[in-house]
DNA sequence: TGTCAATTGGCAGACACTGACATTATTGTC
DNA sequence: GACAATAATGTCAGTGTCTGCCAATTGACA
Protein backbone atom coordinates (compact mmCIF):
# COMPACT_ATOMS: atom_id res chain seq x y z
CA UNK A 1 0.00 0.00 0.00
CA UNK A 2 2.95 2.18 -0.39
CA UNK A 3 2.31 3.22 -3.92
CA UNK A 4 3.33 6.53 -5.41
CA UNK A 5 -0.77 6.92 -5.25
CA UNK A 6 -0.87 6.96 -1.60
CA UNK A 7 2.13 8.66 -1.17
CA UNK A 8 1.52 11.59 -3.42
CA UNK A 9 -2.20 11.73 -1.44
CA UNK A 10 -0.68 11.87 1.96
CA UNK A 11 2.19 14.30 0.74
CA UNK A 12 -1.22 16.67 -0.86
CA UNK A 13 -2.96 16.35 2.63
CA UNK A 14 0.29 17.05 5.06
CA UNK A 15 0.91 20.22 2.76
CA UNK A 16 -2.50 21.34 2.97
CA UNK A 17 -2.39 20.78 6.97
CA UNK A 18 0.82 23.35 6.76
CA UNK A 19 -0.45 25.75 4.53
CA UNK A 20 -3.88 26.36 6.49
CA UNK A 21 -2.10 26.54 9.83
CA UNK A 22 0.33 28.80 8.63
CA UNK A 23 -2.46 31.14 7.08
CA UNK A 24 -4.58 30.72 10.01
CA UNK A 25 -2.20 31.71 12.66
CA UNK A 26 -1.24 34.66 10.52
CA UNK A 27 -3.81 36.14 9.52
CA UNK A 28 -6.69 34.63 11.68
CA UNK A 29 -8.55 31.58 10.83
CA UNK A 30 -12.16 33.77 8.85
CA UNK A 31 -9.77 35.98 7.28
CA UNK A 32 -8.57 32.78 5.59
CA UNK A 33 -10.56 31.79 2.61
CA UNK A 34 -10.18 28.27 1.35
CA UNK A 35 -9.28 29.37 -1.89
CA UNK A 36 -6.03 30.36 -0.52
CA UNK A 37 -4.90 27.52 1.15
CA UNK A 38 -5.65 26.06 -2.42
CA UNK A 39 -3.57 28.26 -3.90
CA UNK A 40 -0.60 27.78 -1.61
CA UNK A 41 -0.60 24.11 -2.42
CA UNK A 42 -1.65 24.75 -6.05
CA UNK A 43 -5.01 22.51 -5.99
CA UNK A 44 -8.34 23.87 -6.95
CA UNK A 45 -10.71 24.51 -4.14
CA UNK A 46 -12.33 21.05 -5.40
CA UNK A 47 -9.56 19.13 -4.21
CA UNK A 48 -9.76 20.28 -0.72
CA UNK A 49 -12.65 19.18 -0.08
CA UNK A 50 -12.24 16.08 -1.01
CA UNK A 51 -9.72 16.03 1.39
CA UNK A 52 -11.69 17.86 4.48
CA UNK A 53 -15.17 18.01 4.79
CA UNK A 54 -15.11 21.87 5.64
CA UNK A 55 -13.28 24.43 6.96
CA UNK A 56 -12.45 23.73 9.97
CA UNK A 57 -11.92 19.98 9.51
CA UNK A 58 -8.62 20.78 8.19
CA UNK A 59 -7.80 23.17 11.30
CA UNK A 60 -8.62 20.75 14.05
CA UNK A 61 -6.76 17.70 11.52
CA UNK A 62 -3.75 17.53 14.50
CA UNK A 63 -6.33 17.51 17.74
CA UNK A 64 -8.43 14.91 16.12
CA UNK A 65 -4.76 12.88 15.73
CA UNK A 66 -4.40 13.33 19.55
CA UNK A 67 -7.88 12.56 20.94
CA UNK A 68 -7.03 9.26 18.53
CA UNK A 69 -3.77 8.69 20.46
CA UNK A 70 -5.04 9.22 23.85
CA UNK A 71 -7.86 6.81 22.88
CA UNK A 72 -5.29 4.43 22.24
CA UNK A 73 -3.19 4.86 25.30
CA UNK A 74 -6.21 4.78 27.58
CA UNK A 75 -7.11 1.19 26.22
CA UNK A 76 -3.34 -0.16 27.01
CA UNK A 77 -4.14 0.76 30.96
CA UNK A 78 -4.39 -2.08 33.19
CA UNK A 79 -7.82 -2.57 33.59
CA UNK A 80 -7.04 -3.14 37.42
CA UNK A 81 -6.49 0.45 37.61
CA UNK A 82 -9.41 2.98 38.78
CA UNK A 83 -11.38 4.50 36.22
CA UNK A 84 -9.78 8.29 37.16
CA UNK A 85 -6.12 6.81 37.57
CA UNK A 86 -6.71 5.37 33.97
CA UNK A 87 -8.06 8.49 32.80
CA UNK A 88 -5.39 10.60 33.96
CA UNK A 89 -2.51 8.46 33.30
CA UNK A 90 -3.16 8.25 29.83
CA UNK A 91 -3.39 11.91 29.48
CA UNK A 92 -0.31 12.40 31.22
CA UNK A 93 1.42 9.67 28.78
CA UNK A 94 -0.28 11.32 25.99
CA UNK A 95 0.97 14.80 26.46
CA UNK A 96 4.82 12.79 26.70
CA UNK A 97 4.18 11.60 23.38
CA UNK A 98 3.02 14.90 21.90
CA UNK A 99 6.24 15.70 20.10
CA UNK A 100 6.60 12.42 18.21
CA UNK A 101 2.28 12.74 17.36
CA UNK A 102 1.94 16.09 15.97
CA UNK A 103 5.89 16.91 14.94
CA UNK A 104 5.30 14.60 11.83
CA UNK A 105 2.76 17.15 10.29
CA UNK A 106 3.74 20.16 12.27
CA UNK A 107 6.27 22.26 14.20
CA UNK A 108 5.03 21.97 17.70
CA UNK A 109 5.13 25.64 17.53
CA UNK A 110 2.79 26.10 15.39
CA UNK A 111 0.70 23.53 16.41
CA UNK A 112 0.27 25.20 20.45
CA UNK A 113 -0.51 28.73 18.39
CA UNK A 114 -3.04 26.85 16.24
CA UNK A 115 -4.46 25.76 19.63
CA UNK A 116 -4.60 29.25 21.13
CA UNK A 117 -6.59 30.92 18.19
CA UNK A 118 -8.92 27.33 17.97
CA UNK A 119 -9.90 28.60 21.92
CA UNK A 120 -10.50 32.20 20.66
CA UNK A 121 -12.32 31.82 17.25
CA UNK A 122 -16.11 30.93 17.89
CA UNK A 123 -16.44 28.82 14.61
CA UNK A 124 -13.38 26.72 15.52
CA UNK A 125 -14.24 26.08 19.25
CA UNK A 126 -17.57 25.11 18.51
CA UNK A 127 -15.99 22.44 16.03
CA UNK A 128 -13.38 21.75 18.66
CA UNK A 129 -16.31 21.06 21.13
CA UNK A 130 -18.04 18.53 19.08
CA UNK A 131 -15.00 16.96 18.43
CA UNK A 132 -14.01 16.34 21.98
CA UNK A 133 -17.50 15.53 22.50
CA UNK A 134 -17.73 12.52 20.06
CA UNK A 135 -13.90 10.96 21.85
CA UNK A 136 -16.19 11.50 25.18
CA UNK A 137 -18.69 8.89 23.88
CA UNK A 138 -15.91 6.63 22.53
CA UNK A 139 -14.11 6.82 25.84
CA UNK A 140 -17.04 6.27 28.13
CA UNK A 141 -18.01 2.93 25.68
CA UNK A 142 -14.52 1.70 25.78
CA UNK A 143 -14.71 2.72 30.11
CA UNK A 144 -18.21 0.71 30.48
CA UNK A 145 -16.60 -2.34 28.37
CA UNK A 146 -13.50 -2.32 30.39
CA UNK A 147 -15.44 -2.70 33.48
CA UNK A 148 -17.92 -4.90 32.80
CA UNK A 149 -20.90 -2.23 32.70
CA UNK A 150 -23.76 -1.53 29.98
CA UNK A 151 -22.57 1.95 28.55
CA UNK A 152 -26.44 2.59 27.58
CA UNK A 153 -28.08 1.71 30.79
CA UNK A 154 -25.67 2.77 33.98
CA UNK A 155 -25.06 6.60 33.69
CA UNK A 156 -21.72 5.90 36.14
CA UNK A 157 -19.04 5.65 33.14
CA UNK A 158 -20.94 8.61 31.40
CA UNK A 159 -20.80 10.76 34.34
CA UNK A 160 -17.05 10.31 35.04
CA UNK A 161 -16.00 10.43 31.61
CA UNK A 162 -17.81 13.82 31.55
CA UNK A 163 -16.43 15.43 34.34
CA UNK A 164 -13.02 14.38 33.15
CA UNK A 165 -13.89 16.06 29.60
CA UNK A 166 -14.80 19.06 31.07
CA UNK A 167 -12.36 19.62 33.13
CA UNK A 168 -9.77 19.24 30.60
CA UNK A 169 -11.69 21.05 28.45
CA UNK A 170 -11.76 23.63 30.80
CA UNK A 171 -8.28 24.20 31.62
CA UNK A 172 -7.30 24.36 27.90
CA UNK A 173 -9.50 27.05 28.07
CA UNK A 174 -7.80 28.45 30.70
CA UNK A 175 -4.54 28.02 29.07
CA UNK A 176 -5.83 30.13 25.97
CA UNK A 177 -6.51 32.77 27.99
CA UNK A 178 -3.33 33.41 29.73
CA UNK A 179 -1.89 33.43 26.01
CA UNK A 180 1.04 32.77 24.73
CA UNK A 181 1.97 30.16 26.64
CA UNK A 182 4.26 27.07 26.12
CA UNK A 183 2.88 23.41 25.84
CA UNK A 184 4.58 22.65 29.04
CA UNK A 185 2.49 25.22 30.65
CA UNK A 186 -0.38 23.87 29.34
CA UNK A 187 0.26 20.10 30.13
CA UNK A 188 0.79 21.33 34.09
CA UNK A 189 -2.63 23.27 34.13
CA UNK A 190 -4.46 20.38 32.82
CA UNK A 191 -2.97 18.14 35.14
CA UNK A 192 -3.24 20.11 38.32
CA UNK A 193 -6.99 21.14 36.94
CA UNK A 194 -7.75 17.74 37.01
CA UNK A 195 -5.94 16.97 40.42
CA UNK A 196 -8.45 19.28 42.03
CA UNK A 197 -11.37 17.26 40.56
CA UNK A 198 -11.79 14.87 43.71
CA UNK A 199 -10.77 17.35 46.66
CA UNK A 200 -13.41 20.28 44.76
CA UNK A 201 -16.24 17.46 44.66
CA UNK A 202 -15.51 15.75 47.76
CA UNK A 203 -14.10 17.57 50.34
CA UNK A 204 -13.66 20.91 51.68
CA UNK A 205 -11.96 23.96 49.70
CA UNK A 206 -10.71 24.88 52.62
CA UNK A 207 -7.62 22.78 51.83
CA UNK A 208 -5.44 22.56 49.03
CA UNK A 209 -3.80 19.13 49.35
CA UNK A 210 -6.29 17.28 47.31
CA UNK A 211 -7.12 14.80 50.33
CA UNK A 212 -10.86 14.34 50.03
CA UNK A 213 -12.70 14.38 52.76
CA UNK A 214 -16.23 13.25 54.32
CA UNK A 215 -18.69 15.19 52.55
CA UNK A 216 -21.30 15.73 55.33
CA UNK A 217 -18.58 17.20 57.16
CA UNK A 218 -17.27 19.74 54.77
CA UNK A 219 -17.38 23.87 55.09
CA UNK A 220 -19.95 25.87 52.59
CA UNK A 221 -17.13 27.59 50.15
CA UNK B 1 -40.69 52.17 26.53
CA UNK B 2 -44.04 50.20 25.59
CA UNK B 3 -44.36 52.24 22.43
CA UNK B 4 -45.90 50.54 18.97
CA UNK B 5 -42.57 49.98 17.44
CA UNK B 6 -40.94 48.28 20.37
CA UNK B 7 -44.13 45.48 20.24
CA UNK B 8 -43.83 45.34 16.82
CA UNK B 9 -40.21 44.22 17.25
CA UNK B 10 -40.85 41.72 19.36
CA UNK B 11 -43.92 40.35 17.62
CA UNK B 12 -41.96 40.18 14.90
CA UNK B 13 -38.77 38.28 16.47
CA UNK B 14 -41.17 35.95 18.57
CA UNK B 15 -43.10 35.13 14.99
CA UNK B 16 -39.34 34.54 13.56
CA UNK B 17 -38.69 31.93 16.73
CA UNK B 18 -41.82 30.57 16.44
CA UNK B 19 -41.73 29.71 12.47
CA UNK B 20 -38.40 28.80 12.50
CA UNK B 21 -38.87 25.99 15.00
CA UNK B 22 -42.12 24.75 13.46
CA UNK B 23 -39.89 24.55 10.01
CA UNK B 24 -37.04 22.64 11.80
CA UNK B 25 -39.05 20.59 13.31
CA UNK B 26 -40.84 19.40 10.33
CA UNK B 27 -38.19 19.42 7.59
CA UNK B 28 -35.14 18.90 9.15
CA UNK B 29 -32.43 22.02 10.52
CA UNK B 30 -30.04 21.74 7.31
CA UNK B 31 -33.43 21.45 4.76
CA UNK B 32 -34.49 24.61 6.23
CA UNK B 33 -33.19 27.54 4.35
CA UNK B 34 -33.70 31.39 6.05
CA UNK B 35 -35.31 32.61 3.05
CA UNK B 36 -38.43 29.79 4.05
CA UNK B 37 -38.25 31.37 7.69
CA UNK B 38 -38.67 34.90 6.47
CA UNK B 39 -41.43 34.13 4.05
CA UNK B 40 -43.52 32.19 6.64
CA UNK B 41 -43.11 36.18 8.63
CA UNK B 42 -43.52 37.46 5.34
CA UNK B 43 -40.27 39.73 6.24
CA UNK B 44 -36.89 39.81 4.46
CA UNK B 45 -34.28 37.62 4.78
CA UNK B 46 -32.29 40.61 5.16
CA UNK B 47 -34.74 41.37 8.29
CA UNK B 48 -33.86 38.27 9.82
CA UNK B 49 -29.98 38.50 9.99
CA UNK B 50 -30.66 41.51 11.80
CA UNK B 51 -32.88 39.95 14.74
CA UNK B 52 -30.35 36.88 14.79
CA UNK B 53 -26.93 36.87 13.64
CA UNK B 54 -26.95 33.35 12.14
CA UNK B 55 -28.96 31.12 11.40
CA UNK B 56 -28.24 28.55 14.77
CA UNK B 57 -29.13 31.39 16.92
CA UNK B 58 -32.80 31.56 16.33
CA UNK B 59 -32.83 27.69 17.17
CA UNK B 60 -31.26 28.19 20.45
CA UNK B 61 -33.06 30.94 21.62
CA UNK B 62 -35.35 29.22 23.80
CA UNK B 63 -31.94 27.50 25.33
CA UNK B 64 -30.29 30.79 26.00
CA UNK B 65 -33.32 32.54 27.72
CA UNK B 66 -33.28 28.67 30.25
CA UNK B 67 -29.88 29.17 30.58
CA UNK B 68 -30.15 32.87 31.62
CA UNK B 69 -32.83 32.47 34.53
CA UNK B 70 -30.58 29.02 35.92
CA UNK B 71 -27.96 31.49 36.20
CA UNK B 72 -30.65 33.96 37.85
CA UNK B 73 -31.90 30.96 40.26
CA UNK B 74 -27.95 30.34 41.20
CA UNK B 75 -27.52 34.14 41.92
CA UNK B 76 -30.22 33.57 44.48
CA UNK B 77 -29.06 31.07 46.17
CA UNK B 78 -27.85 31.31 49.61
CA UNK B 79 -24.35 32.01 49.96
CA UNK B 80 -23.51 29.57 53.22
CA UNK B 81 -25.24 27.07 50.88
CA UNK B 82 -22.10 23.87 49.48
CA UNK B 83 -21.17 25.18 45.76
CA UNK B 84 -22.53 21.77 44.05
CA UNK B 85 -25.85 21.64 46.10
CA UNK B 86 -26.05 25.39 45.06
CA UNK B 87 -25.94 24.35 41.33
CA UNK B 88 -28.19 21.45 41.44
CA UNK B 89 -30.86 23.25 43.71
CA UNK B 90 -30.41 26.39 40.89
CA UNK B 91 -31.30 23.74 38.42
CA UNK B 92 -34.03 21.41 39.93
CA UNK B 93 -35.47 24.85 40.57
CA UNK B 94 -35.21 26.29 36.68
CA UNK B 95 -36.56 23.08 35.87
CA UNK B 96 -39.33 24.03 37.68
CA UNK B 97 -39.46 27.27 36.12
CA UNK B 98 -39.32 25.55 32.61
CA UNK B 99 -43.13 25.51 31.58
CA UNK B 100 -43.38 29.38 32.80
CA UNK B 101 -40.60 30.41 31.44
CA UNK B 102 -40.88 28.92 27.95
CA UNK B 103 -44.44 28.82 27.19
CA UNK B 104 -44.45 32.70 26.65
CA UNK B 105 -42.54 32.43 23.29
CA UNK B 106 -43.70 28.28 22.44
CA UNK B 107 -45.19 25.28 23.33
CA UNK B 108 -43.52 22.88 25.71
CA UNK B 109 -43.74 20.10 23.38
CA UNK B 110 -42.32 22.31 20.25
CA UNK B 111 -39.26 22.75 22.45
CA UNK B 112 -38.71 19.66 23.38
CA UNK B 113 -38.69 18.23 20.40
CA UNK B 114 -36.17 21.03 18.92
CA UNK B 115 -33.98 20.05 21.97
CA UNK B 116 -33.83 16.76 20.65
CA UNK B 117 -33.17 17.77 17.05
CA UNK B 118 -30.55 20.02 18.30
CA UNK B 119 -28.54 17.31 19.84
CA UNK B 120 -29.05 15.24 16.57
CA UNK B 121 -27.92 17.74 14.95
CA UNK B 122 -24.07 18.52 14.50
CA UNK B 123 -24.15 22.28 13.44
CA UNK B 124 -26.67 23.05 16.15
CA UNK B 125 -25.03 20.72 18.79
CA UNK B 126 -21.73 22.42 18.16
CA UNK B 127 -23.58 25.97 19.09
CA UNK B 128 -25.36 23.98 21.69
CA UNK B 129 -22.02 23.46 23.67
CA UNK B 130 -20.41 26.88 22.54
CA UNK B 131 -23.45 28.61 24.41
CA UNK B 132 -23.15 26.45 27.07
CA UNK B 133 -19.32 26.98 27.39
CA UNK B 134 -20.17 30.80 27.62
CA UNK B 135 -22.48 30.13 30.27
CA UNK B 136 -20.04 27.92 31.83
CA UNK B 137 -17.90 30.77 32.43
CA UNK B 138 -19.94 33.58 33.52
CA UNK B 139 -20.75 30.26 36.57
CA UNK B 140 -17.55 30.30 37.63
CA UNK B 141 -17.12 34.20 37.87
CA UNK B 142 -20.66 33.74 39.96
CA UNK B 143 -19.48 30.84 41.98
CA UNK B 144 -15.79 32.15 42.52
CA UNK B 145 -17.15 35.94 43.32
CA UNK B 146 -19.54 34.14 46.02
CA UNK B 147 -16.69 32.33 47.92
CA UNK B 148 -14.87 35.36 47.40
CA UNK B 149 -12.21 33.14 45.66
CA UNK B 150 -10.12 34.19 42.41
CA UNK B 151 -11.89 33.14 39.34
CA UNK B 152 -8.41 33.34 37.25
CA UNK B 153 -5.71 32.04 39.55
CA UNK B 154 -7.84 29.83 41.72
CA UNK B 155 -9.26 27.01 39.29
CA UNK B 156 -10.99 25.25 42.10
CA UNK B 157 -13.95 27.05 40.83
CA UNK B 158 -13.28 26.48 37.34
CA UNK B 159 -12.94 22.78 38.15
CA UNK B 160 -16.48 22.17 39.95
CA UNK B 161 -18.45 24.30 37.27
CA UNK B 162 -16.52 22.67 34.50
CA UNK B 163 -17.77 19.60 35.63
CA UNK B 164 -21.15 20.11 36.79
CA UNK B 165 -21.95 21.14 32.95
CA UNK B 166 -20.08 18.39 31.68
CA UNK B 167 -22.33 16.05 33.23
CA UNK B 168 -25.60 17.83 32.69
CA UNK B 169 -24.59 18.23 28.84
CA UNK B 170 -23.96 14.74 29.06
CA UNK B 171 -27.25 13.78 30.76
CA UNK B 172 -28.88 15.95 27.89
CA UNK B 173 -27.10 13.96 25.32
CA UNK B 174 -28.40 10.61 26.83
CA UNK B 175 -31.71 11.60 26.80
CA UNK B 176 -31.63 12.52 23.54
CA UNK B 177 -30.66 9.53 22.36
CA UNK B 178 -33.47 7.67 23.97
CA UNK B 179 -35.67 9.48 21.43
CA UNK B 180 -38.80 11.10 22.04
CA UNK B 181 -39.08 11.34 25.56
CA UNK B 182 -41.05 13.69 27.72
CA UNK B 183 -39.47 17.02 29.41
CA UNK B 184 -40.05 15.09 32.88
CA UNK B 185 -38.03 12.45 31.66
CA UNK B 186 -35.39 14.85 30.46
CA UNK B 187 -35.29 16.31 33.99
CA UNK B 188 -35.21 13.13 35.72
CA UNK B 189 -31.92 11.72 34.09
CA UNK B 190 -29.95 15.45 34.06
CA UNK B 191 -30.96 15.22 37.88
CA UNK B 192 -30.19 11.16 38.39
CA UNK B 193 -27.03 12.07 36.69
CA UNK B 194 -25.74 14.53 39.00
CA UNK B 195 -26.42 12.09 42.19
CA UNK B 196 -23.71 10.01 40.54
CA UNK B 197 -21.22 12.77 40.48
CA UNK B 198 -19.73 12.44 43.82
CA UNK B 199 -20.24 8.61 44.42
CA UNK B 200 -18.44 8.02 40.45
CA UNK B 201 -15.74 10.13 41.48
CA UNK B 202 -14.86 10.00 45.11
CA UNK B 203 -16.57 6.07 46.27
CA UNK B 204 -16.26 3.07 44.61
CA UNK B 205 -18.83 1.65 41.79
CA UNK B 206 -19.94 -1.06 43.61
CA UNK B 207 -22.15 0.74 45.95
CA UNK B 208 -24.93 2.58 44.22
CA UNK B 209 -26.70 4.50 46.82
CA UNK B 210 -24.50 7.66 46.86
CA UNK B 211 -22.55 7.63 49.63
CA UNK B 212 -18.94 8.22 49.23
CA UNK B 213 -16.52 6.55 50.60
CA UNK B 214 -12.16 6.95 51.03
CA UNK B 215 -10.43 6.80 47.80
CA UNK B 216 -7.83 4.97 49.32
CA UNK B 217 -9.89 1.89 49.47
CA UNK B 218 -11.95 1.88 46.68
CA UNK B 219 -12.68 -0.95 44.30
CA UNK B 220 -10.98 -0.58 40.85
CA UNK B 221 -14.77 -0.90 38.87
C1' DT C 1 -48.23 68.48 10.00
C1' DG C 2 -43.58 68.09 9.41
C1' DT C 3 -39.01 66.69 10.79
C1' DC C 4 -36.05 63.13 12.88
C1' DA C 5 -34.67 58.57 13.76
C1' DA C 6 -35.39 53.77 13.55
C1' DT C 7 -36.78 49.84 10.76
C1' DT C 8 -37.06 47.56 6.60
C1' DG C 9 -36.40 45.97 1.68
C1' DG C 10 -33.73 45.16 -2.29
C1' DC C 11 -29.53 44.38 -4.41
C1' DA C 12 -24.86 43.05 -5.25
C1' DG C 13 -21.24 40.36 -3.66
C1' DA C 14 -18.01 37.32 -0.79
C1' DC C 15 -17.46 32.84 0.78
C1' DA C 16 -18.40 27.80 1.98
C1' DC C 17 -19.76 23.87 -0.02
C1' DT C 18 -21.90 20.30 -3.65
C1' DG C 19 -23.09 17.69 -7.92
C1' DA C 20 -21.89 16.56 -12.60
C1' DC C 21 -18.79 15.72 -16.09
C1' DA C 22 -14.49 16.03 -18.59
C1' DT C 23 -9.42 15.44 -18.02
C1' DT C 24 -5.37 13.57 -16.27
C1' DA C 25 -2.52 10.30 -13.80
C1' DT C 26 -1.52 5.65 -11.75
C1' DT C 27 -1.93 0.75 -11.61
C1' DG C 28 -2.05 -3.97 -13.12
C1' DT C 29 -1.92 -6.85 -17.24
C1' DC C 30 -0.66 -8.63 -21.63
C1' DG D 1 5.89 -0.82 -23.75
C1' DA D 2 1.03 -0.43 -25.08
C1' DC D 3 -3.64 -0.80 -22.98
C1' DA D 4 -7.65 -0.94 -20.43
C1' DA D 5 -9.43 -0.26 -15.63
C1' DT D 6 -9.48 2.73 -11.86
C1' DA D 7 -8.63 6.59 -9.09
C1' DA D 8 -7.54 11.56 -8.50
C1' DT D 9 -8.08 16.10 -10.13
C1' DG D 10 -9.95 20.30 -12.52
C1' DT D 11 -13.71 23.04 -14.26
C1' DC D 12 -18.14 24.84 -14.04
C1' DA D 13 -22.58 25.96 -12.53
C1' DG D 14 -25.41 26.36 -8.70
C1' DT D 15 -27.30 26.71 -3.74
C1' DG D 16 -27.25 28.74 0.74
C1' DT D 17 -25.37 31.77 4.51
C1' DC D 18 -24.18 36.15 5.66
C1' DT D 19 -22.67 41.31 4.93
C1' DG D 20 -22.41 46.15 3.24
C1' DC D 21 -24.82 49.72 1.06
C1' DC D 22 -28.48 52.76 -0.08
C1' DA D 23 -33.26 53.89 -0.88
C1' DA D 24 -37.91 53.62 0.92
C1' DT D 25 -41.08 53.15 4.64
C1' DT D 26 -42.80 53.70 9.26
C1' DG D 27 -43.25 55.20 13.99
C1' DA D 28 -41.94 59.04 17.51
C1' DC D 29 -42.35 63.67 18.94
C1' DA D 30 -42.54 68.59 18.76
Amino acid sequence: MTGLREMKKQRTRDALIRAAHELFVSQGYDATTVDQIAAAVQVSQRTFFRYFSNKEEVALAPQQLMLAHFLDVFRGRPSDEAPLESLRGALDEAWADLESTIEAILPIELHMRMWELTQNTPALLGAALLQSQANQDLLTEELARRCGLDPEGDPRPRVLVAAFVGVTDAAVRAWAHLGHESSAAARRITMSHLDQLQPALCGSWDCQDGRPEDVSTRSPC
